[in-house]
DNA sequence: AAAGCGTGGCA
DNA sequence: TTGCCAAGCTT
């Protein structure tokens, strides 16, 4: 019988996390004072939904371009999504700078849990982990690595996300009072690295002794998780229209998916390919032979290729920006437009 | 309150 | 290759 005792399992935890946190560059150095709440809420901001990997280059461009909360909410919007182009659900970036703006007219960052849970951007989860790490305060910090790590150590079998009410009351259970901010990054220490989705490294781990889980042999069959309905398939077109070495790009509508990015100009999404609908010019288009595809978050995309040259006298009442083809880089594409510009340079050039 | 919203890594 | 998964929030 695994001892779920809450103090010996917190004691176990930040025992473990004293000699083998991370080294992050949101963290305070060990001995330190309190990280600086901007850097906290702007690393919290990005790894949601996001793998700390991913997180690393973003984070140290966004603080080196704005190290203060005041320096980013003077910031451009077309420059921060721009500089969020790739790291995805980009409702984030916007809500990023409503939630800079209402710090800075402030002047701080609320430092309860309750304070911080106003701002945009910032739910349930973010507002627990800024007002434990960043601001010493008691808080029960429950993101996925979390409900792993306690659906594990107390064999939940209730099925996700039906779970969470009961996961987060013993995710309190053992919350200390002190340091529960390093408690909770020691929790996500452990389960991105020992307390894994797949195989996990039990006998690495500081809790294996307190895990029921463990205790009953099967612990990578916990969280349980509803089966998700597959992904639809869904298709359309994208436009390639060059002027005097320039592509012309769009910004998406503020709403709805990759909304305010820039953009290669689309058709609407269809439920089978929509050929040449919805051009953004009238022109001689040529649909390539190779197709792009990319899959979101709920549904996979293919789309085709439509390619067309104005002179440099046409064109004068197109929407959009002439950008030069050379320089697309930095027009901050989504990963779904990047992909597709790179394929059009690439068979156009072979033309 | 269920659905919409990105991307890259991994087996 | 395909499906699963990750430091969730908003409406």
């Amino acid at each position: 019988m695994p001892d779920n005792a809450p103090r010996a399992i917190a004691s176990a935890l930040l025992h473990w996390y004293d000699h083998n946190a991370r080294d992050l560059p949101w963290r305070a150095r060990p001995g330190a004072n309190a990280p600086d709440p901007y850097r906290v809420w702007l690393s919290e901001v990005m790894l949601q939904q996001t793998q700390v990997a991913s997180v690393i280059p973003y984070f140290d461009k966004f603080t080196r371009t704005w190290p203060t909360v005041e320096a980013l909410a003077a910031s451009e919007d077309a420059d921060l999504m721009a500089a969020w182009a790739g790291l995805g659900y980009y409702a984030r970036a916007r809500n990023l700078l409503a939630c800079a703006r209402e710090v800075a007219r402030r002047g701080a960052f609320p430092d309860t849990e309750q304070g911080l849970r106003e701002l945009p951007g910032v739910g349930g989860y973010t507002a627990a982990a800024i007002a434990a790490i960043a601001f010493g305060r008691r808080a029960v910090v429950v993101d996925a690595n979390v409900e792993r790590v306690v659906s594990r150590l107390f064999a939940v079998e209730d099925v996700l996300p039906g779970a969470k009410a009961k996961i987060y009351a013993l995710t309190d259970s053992v919350t200390p009072e002190l340091r529960s901010g390093d408690f909770a990054q020691a929790m996500m220490d452990l389960g991105s690295g020992i307390c894994t989705a797949r195989s996990p490294k039990c006998l690495l781990c500081p809790l294996r002794e307190h895990c029921a889980g463990f205790a009953g042999g099967t612990p990578e069959r916990y969280p349980r998780k509803a089966a998700k309905p597959p992904k639809p398939q869904r298709f359309g077109t994208m436009f390639w229209l060059e002027r005097d070495g320039a592509v012309l790009l769009v910004r998406r509508p503020d709403k709805g998916l990759l909304g305010g990015m820039r953009a290669l100009p689309t058709g609407a999404w269809a439920d089978s390919p929509p050929g040449l609908a919805d051009p953004p010019a009238k022109a001689e288009w040529k649909l390539l032979t190779e197709t792009v595809s990319h899959g979101f978050t709920h549904f996979n995309l293919d789309v085709a290729l439509a390619a067309a040259t104005l002179s440099s006298h046409a064109g004068a009442a197109v929407e959009g920006e002439w950008w030069p083809v050379a320089d697309l880089e930095s027009a901050g594409l989504p990963t779904v437009f990047a992909k597709a510009a790179r394929q059009f340079r690439r068979m156009l050039c072979a033309v």
